[in-house]
Parts: C-alpha cells; structure tokens; sequence
DNA sequence: GATGAATGAGCATTCATTCAT
DNA sequence: CATGAATGAATGCTCATTCAT
C-alpha cells in the first residue's frame, strides 16, 4: 500500500509556511484550472517552492490533494458543528434550513476547489476521510429525523437515512457549483429544506 | 476551441463497422480498468484498428468519449421512454415505481462504465448533451407531477422540479454503482419511490 | 518480474534501422563515456531518434544494455565457436593460444564497451545469459584439460574447472582492458598459455 | 578534477567520533542494500549526524566511498602482513595455503562490503589507493615465488607475477562472493593453493 | 480508407549539495 | 562544530497526435 503520511511534520515555523504555501498553491490552481493541471512542478512554482521542498513534506501527488481535502473538509465540519449548536432550541423546519443554508454558503465559497476535488479526484471519493465527511448529510438526515420526534416515524430509518444523506450531499454541491442563473441559490434552498422536510415528515411544514 | 464533432461521417458499412469497434472497444476499457487507462493507443488495440484508424474518425481522445457517452445515454432515455409508455395507465406511485427500476437496471448494467464516464471525465458533465440527458430526471420529475393530478401542487414546479431531478440522478447512479452490502438495491429502490412520492405529493402514497 | 523482453519485434527495415541505431548508440555512449553517463534520453539523442521510438522497442532501460550485451556476447561466442573448430588438430598448447589469443583480440576490440558492460551494470552479472557467456570460460578450461587426455588428471575436475575458467575470464578481461605499458598484451597472453598449461597439467609444454 | 581528499582532519574526538559514524554508516548501507542505496543523506540519517556535518568533512559523496575503502583495504593488508610473518618458517605450499587462506576470510568476513566497493563503484578502482593495494596479490605472488627458490624459475618473473597476482585477486573476491553452493569455499580453496602451485613450480606440491 | 512507426512535450520523482541559523 | 530546510537539474518513462506509406 503507498504511502500517504505527509513525510515530515512542520514543526518549525519555516516548514509551515512553506505546506502551507503548497496547500494554498494547490488550491489556486484546482480552483483556477482543474485538477488536469495540478502537476507537481506546477503546484512548487506556484507555491515559490522549489520541487524538492514539496517533497520533503509530502510523498506523491495524492498526499497533497488528500491533505488539502483534509483541510477543507474539516473547515465544511466545524461548520457544520457550529449549525447545529446555533439550531439548537429551533423548530424542525428552521434547524433544517439554517444548516443547509450554512453548509451550501460554506461549499460555495471554495465551489472550484470542491468541483475539482470531489469532481475529479478518484480516489480521494475512495478515501475513508472522504466518506467519513460526506456521510455527516447521512446523519444529518437522520439528526433532522430524530429531533422532529415525529408520529410519522420513516419506515426504514436506515435505508430512508442513506437517501437522505446522499441525495442531500449531491445536490448540496450542485448548488453551490450552479452558476447564477434563473434559479437563485436562494430560492433552491428555500424548496430544497421544504423537500427535505417532507421526505422526514411526509408532510408541510 | 477545439473540435469534438466526429470528423468523418461514417456512410460506407465498413466505417460504421470501424467506428463501432473503436466505441465498443473503448467501452470495454472503462469497465475493465477505468478513465485513467483509456488512451487511444489501447482503444486502437482493443478496438482491432490501426492508430491512424481511430484518428480519421475522431479528432481527439474526447471525441470517442463523449460520442460513447452520447450513445449510452440515448439508450438509457430509449429505457425511460419506453417505461413511461408502460406507465400509461399504472398509479402514481406505482408508475414512479416502474421508471425507477428500470432506469436503475439499464445504469447498473453499464455501471462501471457510467462510473468512469461520469465520475472522472469532468469535461463530460459540462457538454450539453450530457447535461441534457441528465436533465431527462428533471423531467421525470415534472413529469410525474403533473401526471399525479394532485391538489397539493408544489409550489415552486420549476425549482421543485430542478432539485428533484438532480436528486434522483445522483442517488439513483449511485445505486446502480453500490456493491453488495447490507442495503440491497431492492430495498433502496423501495424507499427512494416513498421518499419521492413524499416529495412530489407531501404524503405516503 | 519486469519485463525485459524487447518490446516491439523489429520486422521492417525502418524498425531494424531505428533497433541498431540505439543499440549501436549506446554503445558509443558507454565506451566514450561510462555507464553512468547511458541515461535513455541520451541515447535517444545519440541514436538519433525520438524517446518514443526508444520506447517502442524497448521497455526499459536495462533491456537496452541486456540486448547490448546480448548482441556482444553473442560474436564473442562466435569467435571461440571458430576458434574451437580451427584448434581442431592443433596440440593442446598451441590450440589454448589460439583460443586465448583470439579471445583476447575479440575482447580489446569493444574493450570500453566490456569494462562498461560487465565492470558496471551489476544487474548484467546476474542474468543468466551473461553467466553463461562468462561460463565458457569455464567450458573452456574442462575442455583443453579433456583434450589434453593427460595423464596426470586434475585431482578435482570440478572445482580446478571452475576456478581456471573464473581466473581466466577476469584476466582476459584485464588483458583486454590494459593500456599499452611496459606489458605487452603479446607478452601477457604467451606467458598466460605457458600457466594456464601449468595449471592444468602440472608441467610446461 | 573534483577534490578526492577529505575536507577536515578530524583533530579532535568529537569530530573523529562522527567521521566514524559516517563511514561505519555507509558500510552498512552498503552490506545490506548495495551501492545504488548509498546516497548521502541515508548515509547522514544511519550515521546519526546531520547531512550538513557529513559536508563538513567530506567534500562529496565519493570522498566518502574511497576513505570507507581504504579503511578496509588497509584492514585488509594488515591481515597479510599477520600472515607473511606467521608464515616465516613454513614450506613454500603451507605458506601459500595460510595466506590465501587468510585473505578470503578476511573478504568474506566483508563479503557484501567488498562486492558493493570493488563491484560497483567503478571509480574506486581507478584510484591509485585501489590498485596498490590489490596489487598486494601481485606481490604476493612473486613473493610466493622467490621465497620457493626454485629451480624451475618462471620465465618471465615480471609478466607471471603480474598475472598470477590478477588471477589470485579476483577469484578470492569470487570465493568470498560465494554463496553456499555445491562448491565449498573449503573446497576451492585447498584446490586454489595447488593451481597456484603449480603456476608457481611447474609442478604439485 | 487504413496503417503503425515515429515523435517529443510533459510528467512524477530523486538526490547531491548549499547555506542561513 | 553542527544542523536540516531548501534547492533544482536531471532521470526514466508515457501518451496524444502526425504523416509517409
């Protein structure tokens, strides 16, 4: 099995720098080209480190767009740690649209580094980090289920949890990856919490 | 801009002939090893076909791509054509229940090839043609809206309509690709009708 | 195992051009300037065809210097093969000079491309072509010994067979390589048949 | 022509200990991954030293390689010093055997060492340090050969000795290289003693 | 229509060496 | 005296594409 550990931890301040510089180099170039043109040289150049700094810390190219995923998946995470602190004495439907609302604002605000990212990048789909991230919708779903203490209980809450938390997590970057168009960003949320809470509740709000 | 159109027309049988081997070939080549493996040196051999071959019908790698993609998924809206004929006269839910599982059949059918088709050649997701054969979902959902007849009209058709689409093309790829595990696909297509009926009309069926 | 097997068997003319070129190449490379300095790009260059077309025949870099070898090897073989038949009639002392003799020439004459060859790619000691070049040496030493139909046998066939054909091999070698000096390779090789003989028959000529 | 010589004499302890360090380390890199894993900064990290401190004292990484081998060729020559005294009183074929004797398990004790050292490092055994000290063999042997105050003299002394020194050389580096096989290294040598013999008298022991 | 030999820009990665601390 | 972060030239190799036959 390769290797994926960063090789050296940053300690010094130095080294910091300089994997920040190359995460944050990555990043640009995902955002700005693609994950085609994220080649090694690439990414050293953009980061105004020579070839050789770049791997002192990381083992290939995949260590460096795991580690990156890493960081702003765990970002999307606190995000979402912090929504459901803040829904917490909200009714169902208001929970529901809060944590939406932040997850999509904070998916959108690095939307070409996620296209790219989970668009693009094979493996890291395959990576257990990866699943781990995008399964918070699954329980997301769930959570939403569970609060509402609802008579009209999901049939399969496992099975109906899984559509949820997939369906959610898709369409989640669709947004935040659409173009302004006629459909606002605005107004899919509105109808997407309306949608999800009749999937949970099988009723309006 | 590049150009993706197919160079050459092939009118003579023994072109159509050639063309067919370089996609079936290709095909072959993405189920087996993925995106990553398909260079047109090794579609020119799996195909039976010299380098040149390949090059007097398309102008480049993503030309055979997308013209493969271009074929699979008119099959799939043939498959959802005709279902829709055969729900003429069915229940919603039932009539939902039917297009599901056919389309989730065809897609399982290919799915490696629609997981590397549309997990991994990113430019694929951006022609409009694969757009719009996605976009086949959305109508789906419209579609079987309308046909409902319902009282509780979604408020929003067109935003509703949008998002559901979306929905159940990503979910409903992802069902195809699911391995084996504790969720069978019987089950999941089950409660993914139930959760669509929910969603169109705001009630269990 | 890697593959060390050539890549494309060269059947037209063009092919068997491009295959002589780079092996004839890189033995240029070698005796002018060592192994180290036999990178494929250079041989690319010196052979004066594309790094791709290097690549068409071969699969790596060793079995560029493995068919080198081969190639070298093989007329070695043939000058002793010659050498045998011609010592046909010859009394034993004279037909080991022979052979010696002509050895020695054959080696002198690629000396660069010899001390490169066997003196530095270690991976080459360890084929097995190459240990059974090396090997007739071996052969070699067994054969004028049988040949001599002495009296005073060897003591251990075996084991003296081995140890003259390894000392031969290395000093043939060494003979080949030496710079003219106040030892002339005439002088050497007559005084190598006179304890060659020694060794094998425990008395002069 | 690059600086071959050391770069401090290491005068005080703690540089003395870290020359160690150094060499001790690259010998063992050598032993148990070859020559083509000896590169300066493993050399550094198996030494235990920074790869700055490997610079202080040693101006590239073949100044490292010549000082390692001179060590151990010096080593080496001790061992045959031991062994010409030991060997004052006895008969021309025990005196032999005792050498040789001494000698291949002095290189077999290194065995893995030497093949890397002599095998591969073309460089070394161009340097003056290198041949003298295999030269040793060639002195061996006209020692040998003086001291048994034969009649049967070797013709041409210089020319016999040269090649008798060559031929001892190498095929006691092969036994050493030995790996356990049908031919004992007891075997072979006790036949070396009596082919050496003979290329010495004329004659068995 | 069809072929396949040839191309070379470009890629991921290594490692001897320097120099600011 | 010692360190180790940083460097970048250089390597082996791939693959989309061309063009003479």
């Amino acid at each position: 099995m390769p290797d994926w550990q960063p090789r050296r931890l940053p300690r010094q301040a130095r080294s910091r720098a300089s994997v920040d510089a190359i995460l944050e180099g990555a990043a640009r170039i995902l955002e700005r080209d693609g994950y085609e043109a994220l080649t090694t040289n690439r990414i050293a150049t953009e980061a105004g480190v020579g070839i050789g700094t770049l791997y002192d810390f990381f083992p290939n190219r995949e260590a460096i767009v795991l580690a990156l995923a890493a960081r702003r998946l765990e970002r999307l995470a606190d995000e979402v740690q912090e929504g459901l602190a803040e829904a917490g004495g909200l009714a169902p439907a208001e929970a529901l649209e809060l944590l939406l609302r932040r997850i999509t604002r904070a998916v959108a605000a690095d939307r070409a580094l996620y296209r790219a990212l989970l668009g693009e990048a094979r493996f890291l789909r395959e990576r257990p980090e990866t699943r781990r991230a995008l399964g918070a919708f699954f329980e997301l779903g769930q959570l939403a289920s569970e609060r509402a203490g609802d008579r009209v209980a999901l049939p399969d809450p496992h099975a109906d949890g899984w559509l949820i938390g997939r369906m959610l997590a898709h369409v989640v970057l669709e947004l935040a990856w659409l173009e302004k168009g006629r459909l606002s960003r605005e107004r899919l949320t509105r109808e997407l919490v309306r949608l999800t809470f009749r999937m949970i509740h099988g009723r309006d709000p």
